[in-house]
DNA sequence: TTGTGTTTGCGCTCACATTCACAAACCCGC
DNA sequence: GCGGGTTTGTGAATGTGAGCGCAAACACAA
């Protein structure tokens, strides 16, 4: 296919191809159609193939897509195939629930780092890591981490991004209500649980 | 304006509309131009005044929208006028993180049950309320509660739906990594947090 | 009452995303 | 080696949302 623009859309569902592919792999699957992976992920097949296409012709006509492989380019293409550290920043709740999830690990996160103002926490160990003083998000750079999940009050927010991305930080993970000022390089996700909460009771 | 169907996207933004207005409320704000409030959110005042116009004709022109009445139409058209009653199924890390998020009752959310299946849990207090058994999930109807939030291990995940669903509920934010397969009446948000970082190092 | 300045409401256009339909390509059996 | 059956890759069509620009509408002052 010759180049276009890859859709913000199609990126976003990567990582469900790569999910998909990932246990597609651990089943020892050697092809799989775009029919069938249509049905396992709740989307239509061309959708699938259009999606594939925007980085290459993975799959093989009259066969599928062979999972070995194409599991791997997803994962070069999300640049996944290198365990990507992250930082997470706030060790409350929110942050210790994160700190447990194993569920990043399946897509090579590794959790390197924590961090929080609190002097009580400072020390204490959660999901493995220890937690270090927020005056210490400098040191980010020099051991390998790019990315950072804010877990933080929203009145915190901007100033742990600031120091977040003075420290190198490239991409943020943030899950507090409130929009990050912050320079058009840094890739921002947010999450407010409260406003997708929010959307549900108008279809009631 | 005349009638048209009203976009996903549209809908999407409305509780941030809602949490810019009860902010310009507890500020005392008579009024508001699309191009003020458009600064607040980072959004382009004719898609402000677009969205809004779906649901008819709230501003005064040459002024503003009156903060006080255009609050409490998005309220009522989210239905957020009324408390909506919320059941939290999961008590686990997340659950717990959630149980005790005070962001939800800016939305007028109440989380109004929690339930989770681990014997040692039970008759715990969290977040002010006391964990209940899931077989008592089929009490949500007569408790007025028709919103959940799940919370619980991906295995869990539909069989939890299946069992809101059969008590009555109509709307279901989950927090698992999978696929929930329900009738359509039922309205599913689904937030997959390792998915959503998955996408992050892509721009790096 | 009328003129001026401001801001909404909305038709129109453009950009993006999804879906369709079909040719090209591949495997396999004969 | 060739034909039938299957599945990909992709241009084109369709659907959906965002942005622009202006007429309509309002407040206020004279």
């Amino acid at each position: 296919m010759k180049y276009r623009k890859i859709p913000e859309e199609t990126i976003r569902r990567m990582p469900r191809y790569l999910r998909a592919f990932s246990t597609l792999q651990s089943e020892n699957q050697g092809y799989i159609s775009s029919q069938l992976l249509a049905e396992r992920l709740h989307l239509n097949p061309p959708q699938i193939r259009k999606d594939l296409s925007y980085f290459g012709a993975f799959g093989t006509r009259g066969i599928g897509y062979p999972v070995q492989s194409t599991a791997e380019q997803i994962r070069s293409i999300l640049k996944l195939n290198i365990t990507q550290r992250a930082a997470l920043v706030g060790a409350g709740r929110l942050g210790t629930a994160i700190a447990s999830y194993h569920g990043f690990s399946l897509f090579g996160f590794d959790i390197a780092a924590v961090f929080d103002n609190d002097r009580q926490k400072i020390g204490r160990r959660i999901g493995g890591r220890t937690i270090e003083d927020v005056s210490r998000i400098g040191s980010v750079g020099s051991r390998g981490i790019q990315l950072a999940i804010l877990a933080v009050p929203a009145e915190a927010a901007q100033t742990c991004a600031d120091q977040l991305i003075k420290a190198g930080i490239k991409g943020i993970l943030s899950l507090s209500p409130c929009y990050l000022e912050t320079p058009k390089r840094i890739k921002v996700i947010s999450i407010d649980l409260a406003m997708e909460l929010g959307t549900l009771p108008y279809y009631l």
